[in-house]
Order: C-alpha cells, then sequence, then structure tokens
DNA sequence: TTGAAAGCGCTAACAT
DNA sequence: ATGTTAGCGCTTTCAA
C-alpha cells in the first residue's frame, strides 16, 4: 500500500492530473464541478500532499531555519518559541540548529540550510565578528533576519540586513543612572564577553551614565566573563573581596547573577545594605530571591514575534518599503535589592 | 545564474550523470579517475547537493520532528538541545513544533510531519490520554519515541512503543522517604496536574513512601496545579496559612518553587526551621537559593541523548533486539532546606 | 476551462 | 565500471 498521490485523486475524481493540482490548491480556472469532486476524491481517499515533491518544484521548502548558540538558555527559548508560533501560523516549519558558539558548526549548518533550500533564517551568531557565517546564510539568496546582534559589516547602527535589536544600551544606562542617583560611585558589571552585541551595549551604556554624571570612570568596573556560575562565582568573591570593593553590581541574570549571590552570601553581604544588587534580565531567580531583585526586564517573546514578522514580510516580498529593523525597548522594574549605600 | 547540478558536475568532468552521482555519494563503483575528476569540478563549481530532490527520490526527508508542549520551559530546553546535537551527528536535521498543550495543534503538527516526510519523532505530548495526536503521529509509518511520557494505549509500563522514561517515581518516593526520615509526618507535593507521567509517577512515589512507612495517608498532601507562579504561589499561600500546615514541600522546581519559596517569605517560614523544602529539578534557583535547596535532579541531557540514540536504532533498522526503553535515575542531591520539624 | 506534457534535481535500476 | 533511462509527486506552461 502506497502513499495516496494527487494521481489518486484525479483518477478517482475522473480529471486529469493537473485539474487536479488546480483544484486542489484553489486555483481561479476550475469548474465549481471539478472542484467538488476533487475535494470529495481527496477528502475520501485521505490524500495528503507531499511537501517534497511541491517544494521541489515550487523551490521553496516552506521551512525556516533558527541559527542559535543555545537553545537552553532561558534568555533564548522564550523568543525561539514565539518565533516558532508566529511562524507556524504562516505555514513555515521551524528547523533549529544549536551551534554551542563554534563557527565550525555555524558554517556547517549554514551550509545544511543551503542544500535543504530553507526559505528563510532567524540567526544569532555566537560572535559579531565571525563574517564566514554570515556570508554563508546570505550566499543562499533567502532572506536572513538577526536576533539582537550586529552584522559583520555593519557599523553599529547602520547595517543594512534587517535585524531585532533590544535596547541593551539604554537599559544598561538606566540601571546605572538609577545605582548613582542612590549615591553609589564604585559599581561593577558582571556580563559575558564583549564579543557579542548585548555584552558591548550594555558596557557602553554603563560608561555612559558614569560619563553623563561627570563622574570618575574608575569606578565603573567591567568585568567581563564566560557565563559559567563556577567562574562568575570566583570572579564575584575576588571582587567583592577586594578591600575597594564595588558597592554595588550590576549582573547577567544566568548564572553570573547566581555565582555573584552565592559570592555575596560567602562573604556575609547583606543585601541591600552591604550590597546593591541589579539584574540583567528579569528571570525567575531575580524575581524570587529574598530580598528579590531589582531588574531589567525586556520581552523575549517580543523578539521573537518581531523577528518573524520581519522574515515573513520579506518572504512576502513586500519588504521594500518597510522597516528594516526594530529596537525593543528594556525596562527597569524595580524591588528591593538595592539602597543608598553605606556610609563608611 | 541558477543553481550548479549535479548535472554541470558531470558535464564539467566529461562523465555521465549517474557516474557523478556515484561517485559523489562514495559509491563503490567507480574508478579513481572519475572519483577525482567528480570531486575536483564538484569542488571547482561549488557544487552543493539539493536535499529537497534527493528526498524526493529516496523518501527520506533525513529531518525529525520533534513535538513538545513548551521548548522554553528549562524542563525540556536541555532535552531538545541535547537530543537536536546528536541527531545533527548523524546528519538529520531537527524541526520543532511547540504545542502549548493543545491537541488542536498536535493534530496539525503530526499532520505536518507526515506531509513532510519525516524521518522519524520525538514527542512528549501534552496528555497522555490524547490517542488522536498519537495515532497521527504513527500513521506516518515513521518511527516514534516518547519523551517521559505514557503512550496512550500502554498500560503503565508496558507500553509497545520506544521510549526514554525519567523514574520519577522512585525520585518522589526516595525525597519523601528522605523527609520522613527526618521526622516529618505532615508533607506537601506541589506539582502540575497528574494529566502528564512526570505528576503521577511522582504523586505515587509520594504516596508509596508513606504506604511503606505505614504513616497515616492523610498527612501526605498532593496539590496539583498549573505551573503558573502566581498560582503557584496563592495556593502556597493557602496552604502554609493553615492551622494544620505541612511542615515540609517537595515542589517542582520551576515556577512551582519559585511562587512556594515566595510564600514561605510572606509568612515569615524561615528555611529550614519553619519549612523543610524540596526542589523537583534541580534549577539556577535551588542551587543559589538561601538557604540552597535539596533536590530531586536527574539529566535532562541524557534523556535528550538517549531518545536520540533510540530513535537513530530503529532508523537504522537495528531495532528488533534493542532495547526499546531506557529508564533514567533520579538523584537526591542533598543541601540545606531540610531539617527536623520544628517539636510543637 | 481543461488535458497533456515538461521538468524540478536527484538516485537507482538497467543496460552495456 | 560506466552511460542511459525512468521515475519520485508535484506545479505549471502550453495547446486545445
Amino acid at each position: 500500500m502506497g502513499r495516496i498521490t494527487i494521481r489518486d485523486v484525479a483518477q478517482a475524481a475522473g480529471v486529469s492530473l493537473g485539474s487536479a493540482s488546480r483544484a486542489l490548491n484553489g486555483g481561479k480556472h476550475v469548474s465549481a464541478r471539478i472542484a467538488r469532486d476533487v475535494a470529495a476524491a481527496a477528502k475520501q481517499l485521505g490524500y495528503e500532499p507531499d511537501f517534497l515533491a511541491r517544494s521541489l518544484r515550487t523551490r521553496s521548502s516552506g521551512m525556516i531555519g533558527c541559527l542559535v548558540s543555545d537553545v537552553a538558555n532561558p534568555l533564548y527559548a522564550g523568543t525561539v518559541q514565539a518565533a516558532e508560533a508566529r511562524l507556524r501560523d504562516a505555514g513555515y516549519l521551524l528547523v533549529i540548529a544549536n551551534t554551542a558558539n563554534e563557527p565550525a558548526r555555524e558554517r556547517a549548518a549554514a551550509a545544511e540550510f543551503r542544500g535543504r533550500r530553507l526559505d528563510g533564517v532567524l540567526v544569532a551568531p555566537g560572535s559579531d565578528a565571525n563574517n564566514e557565517t554570515w556570508r554563508g546564510l546570505v550566499a543562499g539568496g533567502s532572506p536572513v533576519v538577526i536576533l539582537d546582534r550586529d552584522a559583520p559589516d555593519g557599523d553599529g547602527d547602520d547595517s543594512p540586513w534587517p535585524a531585532v535589536l533590544v535596547d541593551h544600551r539604554g537599559g544598561a544606562q538606566a540601571a546605572t543612572r538609577y545605582l548613582i542617583g542612590l549615591g553609589h560611585r564604585r559599581i561593577a558589571l558582571l556580563t559575558p564577553g564583549a564579543r557579542m552585541r548585548p555584552g558591548r551595549e550594555r558596557i557602553a551604556g554603563f560608561q555612559a551614565a558614569f560619563t553623563e554624571a561627570g563622574l570618575d570612570p574608575a569606578g565603573a568596573i567591567v568585568s567581563t566573563q564566560e557565563s559559567s556560575m563556577d567562574f562568575a562565582h570566583g570572579d564575584a568573591l575576588a571582587l567583592l573581596g577586594g578591600s575597594n570593593r564595588p558597592t554595588a553590581l550590576i549582573a547577567l541574570g544566568t548564572r553570573i547573577l547566581a555565582g555573584a549571590l552565592r559570592a555575596a552570601r560567602d562573604l556575609n553581604l547583606s543585601l541591600p545594605n552591604d550590597l546593591s544588587v541589579l539584574s540583567v534580565g528579569d528571570t525567575d531567580l531575580a524575581a524570587v530571591h529574598a530580598p528579590a531583585i531589582t531588574a531589567l526586564r525586556w520581552s523575549l517573546e517580543d523578539v521573537g514575534r518581531a523577528a518573524a514578522e520581519l522574515l515573513l514580510q520579506r518572504l512576502r516580498g513586500d519588504g521594500a518599503g518597510a522597516a528594516t529593523r526594530a529596537l525593543l525597548p528594556v525596562d527597569l522594574v524595580l524591588r528591593e535589592s538595592c539602597a543608598a549605600p553605606a556610609k563608611t
């Protein structure tokens, strides 16, 4: 028993192959009688179109690729999910490729995507500098939308590629202003390396807040690190254990925050009196910690949705006039973990 | 400028289409000269095979579907990631479909998968009872591996379908034993509904521990709920605010744990003296909380890896003799959040 | 409006 | 070992 093809349907309905195809696709040139007969036959036989064959013919696979470094990262997962939902509604399937930040995997995935004729790609390269991944993707000819990264050839704010960006700079600046307003003069920013846009932008916003307040930039301590919890813990211990320790900390809300909080606890620093802590990203950990951690929040879902929308726009071909990029806002959620520094 | 086909390569190498195909696929019946020439021509032209066309011919898409209710759930994400890694190594692409527990979406995804000729499926249906999703998947004829769910027609432990199961029952039983050993007689289990295997198994293990200890089963309080943090919070407040409140809590380590911890804090219950808390799932939150939360831990990655392995086995056709299901262990990680109940 | 036929790019069966 | 040919199931000209 083989699969039921459109041929079988045509035969059962007593019409030609072409007519069956047109009828099934709601084409304009079919008589009511044929449309009815074909639909009936299809239903009766339980016909299901073969997308592979269709794709081969139409040169469109109906699939979108998603190239991301770490799907399991809670700061990405929501984005992927939202994008998938929107794309599925539009009839596309989402193919994911986790790259673990390895350029070789990125290249391989890009080639794979091309070979599979994916119609479009959502991508967050592990490093902005990785031109090759980029070119590989673009070489496919299908539209590419960037997730919160700068394109290799984009000079900061003028890349020609559609992208959904999060205003990490504005967020970091607002957070830093807030802490400065509270009276802090030595603040540390704990963030993963500056290789990628989010980190870079945060550092820029962080430093800008010091500059605009006319403060000694030496008080703006940038500690870049990998996002491993243990490393963050050791690093935070060293930072907080020193004699001239910062009075406030801004930490990425994943494992880095976890490590920092552990370090504070190890050193018997009580929040917010001995130390103010602010989380970048509003995670469960930040919300439920005692005291609850003041956090920078942005919508992961909006990133995914906006990216899907941008891509669909291109796919439909009306991307010419429309906006090519979106900048999503970051809000400061005030909670209990920040206060004026203790007088010394 | 069109895409370079295998035809072009054959022509450039001065051989026939068939020879080029054989050479490219490392077939056994090609002379060294042809193999070399074809490889050279392919490289020189930058030939990339078209998977779509190949799939149409071979009736194998080289893609695996992953049907899951919520990719953004940290308790799933790691599994998906690990599965993707293993499958990619084997040359497959992972297609994800997020179903948000909606049966309609599950059905739609199953149909879509069939139409796209996916070679296999990894699935964690939103509800075990949903036969239809199940049949739809199986109807495709391609192998299906279940992720920590009971198949609709499986009677608990005897389903014929390959599956990767986590020993939630054993874990819950061990955790409950531990708390009972500490002296607790009133313990609450906070878990999402019993619609799905993990919840059901935990409840079974929880109650079994009471039974084997010869304790009054009335002390085993099962509170099933959705995993929304706010609901869990309200529920936990009611539970802990009552006169005859439990002295220990076992909570699923996602938002439910977060809600419970907030509730404990709201009620000024200090851990572990006033209340012992045990997390099901070893999340960042559990590890970094003060005091650190004793937790049940299992490897998400192992689930994904094992599932991928099981599927690949079937795909290779040697699934006949091999094990059809895996039961992964759950460990109890002792930390600081549990102690003997206060004397009253 | 409808049917016949071409062909998407590839692999595999069949000749040679 | 190599070339030739026939499709995979579909959409889309091109005639009629």
